[in-house]
This record gives C-alpha cells, structure tokens and sequence, in this order.
DNA sequence: ATAAGTTTGTGTCTTTTGTTACCGTAATTA
DNA sequence: TAATTACGGTAACAAAAGACACAAACTTAT
C-alpha cells in the first residue's frame, strides 16, 4: 500500500518532468508511454554515464543538468565534443543502440542530471507511431550533427586561445554563473593540450583584464 | 510515341541502377516509388552540387562516383571533412531538408557521379511507410556522425604527416589508382594548409621511399 | 606544526606549422 | 618563338604549441 502510493508518486512526478521538457513536441499519449516504460534517474555531477567501448541498452533523454560528451585518443588523452542539454538526447548513444554496435564516446555528467533511460525497442516502436517522436529523434541528430561541424571549425580553423576563450564562454553558460570551478589541469584536458599552456594563455587574459585567477576557480569579467 | 519509349528506357535504366545499389535494403515497392518520383542526374567531375547557404529540396541518393563533402573557415578556405560513395547520401543535407535551414556544408563531385534526387516530402512520407527507409536514413545518420567524429581524431589527435598519408591512401582507394591527380596546392586546399608545407612532406615522403614526385600528379609506393 | 600533495607561475628549449620570398622548369598561350 | 602562367623546390624566418624543470603558494593529512 505505502510502497503502491510512493511509486505513484515517483510516476507522476516523472510525468510533470516529462511535460515540462518535452509537453511542446511529444504526443500526449507518447508522454504517458515514456513514462510507463522508462526509468528516471539522478546522476550526481562528474559521474560516467557512457563509454568508449560500452554497447547501449537505452536512449537517454535529458530532463535536467548538463552532461559533457567527448573522444580519447590512442594514448588515453580526452577532447572535449560539446555540451548535451535540458531536452537534448545523445545521437551516438541512439546510433549505436540502433546498429547494435559500440559506444565511440564518452558521456559525463557536467552538473547534477535527471535523466530519463528509454529501452530501445520502445524507440524503434515509437518511430512508426509518433509524428512528434520521429522529429524529435531527426532534430537531436540533426543538432548533434552541426555541433561536431563547430566543434571541427573550433579545432580547425581557432588557436588556442581563441577556443579557451569560447570554452570559458560555454561553461559560464552552462552552470549559470561567471565563476569557473575548474583547475587548470581540467581545462586542459578538455581542449586536449597542457596545463603549462593553459596557465599560459589564463596569465595573458588576465593581463588583458578579462579574468581574474585564484586557485581552483576563475572569475570571468568581460570576454 | 518516340518520346514515351525513350522515357520508359531511362525509367528500366534507373530502376536497374537502383536495385544495383539498393536491392537489398530497400523494398521493391519502395524502389518503384522512387523511380517515379526520382530524378536521376550524370554529374561531371569538379561540380558543386550543394553549396553553403543553399535550402536543400531534394534528397541525393549517390548510385556511382564519389562526392567530397567539406567545410569553409571565415577567410573562405576549405577543409575536407569526408567523402561518400556508392550507396551513401548526404545526411548534413537530409538535415537541413527536414528543418528547412541551410546547408552548413559544400559538397563537390570527386569523380564523374550519378546521383537520384528524391524531393523532401517524399522522405518523410516514406518514413513513416518503408522500414528499409527508415533504417537506411537511420544508419547514414550513424555513418556521417561516425565519420565526423574520425574527422575530429584525424585533426585533434594526428600531425599533418599522418594526415597527409592518411588522405594519399583514401584518395588511392577512391579512385582505384596508386597515382594520385593533384597539384601539391590542390592537397594544401583539402588539409587546409599551405602549399609550401605539403611540398615539404611530400619531399619527405619521396626521401623515404614512399613515393614518387612529378608534376601535377603523385605515384604512390608503399605508404 | 610539519609533511605531503596540489595548484599555479615562469623560464628555456624543441618541434611543428605557417609565411614570405625567390628560383627553375614545365606547360600554355599570344 | 616569346611571353606568361602554373607548379614545385628550397631557404630563412616567425609564430604557436608542446616538453621539461623547478619554485612558490596554498591545502590537507598526520
């Protein structure tokens, strides 16, 4: 009885979340069998949702939060993709669910998550029997697509400092909030360079009055 | 009567090209669907057949050839991004079909090409009615991201030597020849970078014994 | 309080890549 | 045939980024 009204009281609340995220795009009916089958989760910031390597079971649908998707290279080393946001889904997550293969990235909670895990033959259903699902699922590839034409354009065409001042940018966005708490060290490995270079290019834009440094956090003033 | 005969000749031809390259994915009735509605086109060597900017209305299905797809930086200077072949379609293109954006990509033929052009409310009409289609978008979708996010390691991850050989190969294989067509400036364009440096690895190359110099084209040995 | 670890600042050196300039030769055109 | 243009080789130099070493400042654990 006490657990039959709790669980109730998890589904609505999962239903309230699901509305607010995705009541605009997703039929009414589609919200209720999303919340029929998938499985809310809060993910604590800095944990591993999806790796390199890791076959996927489900697609995830992110209700809250903010989570960091990005690539190694042969020797460990990390590189930083782009930013998966409120109502956003992993596209490579969904692409390897379909195809059956391999995960070809990693996926870490940037801050705190909420997020919603759909098995996936449940997606594969949907994709015939929803209008709003199907442009839903084209949208995030279509989105994801034009991030990593950026995130190639921002590697390509920028120097470092350029794309150290865009990272900054981002993160401020992201956690609301013009102070980054962040080592040096982390940041480097995000932009896939060294710390010595990060420090480096931090001193010169302090000099220049558009960040002021103190150990673990930098204080953005005007970018 | 002339003109009928010939009309259905070009109709048996393109149906017998389609089953060629998408006999097995596609339905039959799917593949009548497109012969009708389809439009098939012979295009040179050196063609723009998508600029950026562009609002896409068809959808290119590519039967034979190759198309280099790539991107622009502010100062107007390209940089390969991927090439498709037989079988593929432009998913950047298939994108901004659907969402009715422009292209955020330029995509020239490679070689001689014959491509199927499908108009867009076609594709979503048959989204919901052929699961061969649906699963063909799907898994392009897959490859581009897959070969966007190679693209990404490639200028991340590799030094320009490696990018380089790595580009000699591919060409090789595309064209089915061990020479290679292209003035060093052609390449320069390609990785973008100068000519000056790819003529220097390319001495490089020719010191170890990888290949061979001549004017306006390159013989490849053994990279 | 001391020791150990973390974080940042800085100097020096090397490698990689980009830039400019100039020359010779091959190809094309007048 | 002469002039022009395209292509490639090379040297010299500059800029960007990475590698290494070490010190100072600050935090945490003992």
């Amino acid at each position: 009885m006490q657990k039959d009204y709790l669980y109730r009281g998890i589904l609505c609340k999962m239903k309230e979340e699901l509305l607010k995220t995705f009541g605009t795009q997703f039929e009414e009916l589609l919200i209720d069998e999303i919340t029929s089958v998938g499985r809310l989760i809060e993910v604590p910031a800095g944990e591993t949702i999806m790796d390199i390597g890791n076959y996927v079971r489900a697609m995830p649908l992110l209700l809250s939060g903010a989570i960091k998707v990005l690539r190694e290279d042969d020797e460990g080393d990390e590189l930083l993709l782009y930013y998966l946001e409120q109502g956003d889904t992993c596209s490579v997550t969904m692409a390897c669910c379909m195809g059956q293969t391999k995960s070809e990235i990693r996926a870490i909670t940037e801050t705190e998550a909420k997020i919603v895990m759909v098995p996936v033959p449940k997606m594969e259903e949907w994709m015939a029997k929803y209008k709003g699902w199907r442009n839903y699922v084209f949208e995030s590839y279509h989105d994801r697509l034009n991030e990593l034409l950026h995130t190639v354009d921002s590697i390509a065409f920028k120097n470092l400092d350029q794309r150290l001042v865009a990272y900054l940018k981002k993160k401020a966005q992201l956690t609301n909030d013009d102070c980054i708490q962040n080592t040096h060290q982390e940041i480097a490995y995000d932009l896939h360079t060294s710390r010595v270079v990060v420090s480096r290019l931090l001193k010169k834009l302090e000099k220049m009055k558009k960040l002021v440094l103190h150990r673990s956090h930098i204080q953005l003033i005007d970018l």
